[in-house]
DNA sequence: TACATATCGATATGTTTTTATCGATATACC
DNA sequence: GGTATATCGATAAAAACATATCGATATGTA
């Protein structure tokens, strides 16, 4: 089955805006979805499809808590993942007390730092030397690298060998990754700069 | 002139990818780009058509120093951008902190807060008060929000007021704006889930 | 100089994604 | 019960996007 990034984006949308509705919305068509979150209505219907499989009825919508639990499943948000953060700077900092990954399944579970002044087990922050033997442990599948640029290879190197399977670089380097990971490249810049200019159109 | 999304990023992945090319390599091929990036050699030529009209040479590729302005004048970088923003917790103080916008021409002038122990002058973080005082004096185009959701909208509000054109919001918020402003919702948490998809498959 | 080759640029083809159209149907209202 | 309407689901059309192919042309080498 093959999911394209955007139709995740927009899935993950929509199950965003189903948990968000009062619990006494019991049913929600595709219309109102589409009006919200500004996407056509036939889009949202035919994503739909995909997920819930006619469970919409013609003048009502979907029911609301069957759609919700479809599309977690669909997503496969039911299975939890864990993930760690290595560089525990502002930002690695500012991602690992974010509790909205959660919704999607996936739980940071530790966060790793060269600097001992950084370092701190009651706020699960763990010195570099001890992620191989935690990855080791746990069942970590993803890790998410915001140390600078230069510092992003070896981090990389170490968390292929300590069997991550998907790698989330906010550094601007260009990793070189065996074929065993996929890696993603977060580019805050480009992401704003993307935004600006279909702006100025 | 459209550009999608898409196509912006990977412009930005090239520009990039120039700029960190050492001084002294002065040509690049095609090839060697959608090597590096792991994108394909004609895709990459077919960007760049657009962009160099006709400035590559067979056998050589393109001079590094002409397409990397061409590259800088067709993403409007050469236009400066001043942004703020709202929300001096972690995520806003890394975003602040974080240098990497200025390759694409934006430059993050400020934060605000509403929490006076978070402001400091010299940092550049002022009180919430002072926002749409500040953003009526200076010319400010871009809006990054970065508060807890439930004190989003009147932030977009202001925002919006005060004549900003973008607004990149970080909240899980959904924020109703006019039509005079674009909105890009980063969901951190969805781009993670993606990521995650595409690789079990 | 002749030749091999890397690369470009253009055109053509294929694939994916989005949007439009339309008949069918469950619900609400008279 | 009959009728109007919001909505679905399916199919078709259009648009966007990616990939493949191929002749032309600089450049380096024999």
């Amino acid at each position: 089955m093959n999911k394209s990034q955007v139709l995740i984006k927009r899935l993950c949308a929509y199950l965003h805006y189903l948990r968000q509705l009062p619990p006494e919305v019991t049913t929600v068509s595709a219309t109102a979805i589409a009006y919200e979150l500004g996407y056509g209505d036939v889009q949202v219907r035919k994503d739909l499809a995909a997920v819930a499989g006619g469970g919409g009825r013609p003048k009502t919508g979907y029911p609301v808590r069957m759609l919700t639990s479809q599309l977690v499943r669909y997503l496969g948000f039911d299975r939890k993942t864990e993930a760690v953060i290595v560089g525990a700077g502002r930002l690695g900092m500012a991602l690992y007390e974010y509790g909205g990954f959660s919704e999607y399944g996936i739980e940071i579970v530790a966060a790793f730092d060269k600097d001992p002044e950084k370092c701190d087990a009651s706020k699960g922050v763990y010195p570099y030397g001890c992620l191989a033997d935690f990855c080791g442990k746990e069942n970590i599948e993803i890790g998410i690298i915001t140390v600078p640029a230069e510092q992003a290879q070896p981090v990389c190197d170490l968390l292929t060998g300590c069997g991550v399977r998907s790698i989330w670089n906010f550094s601007a380097a260009y990793l070189r990754h065996s074929e065993s990971v996929t890696v993603f490249n977060e580019n805050m810049a480009a992401s704003l700069a993307a935004l600006l200019i279909n702006k100025s159109e």
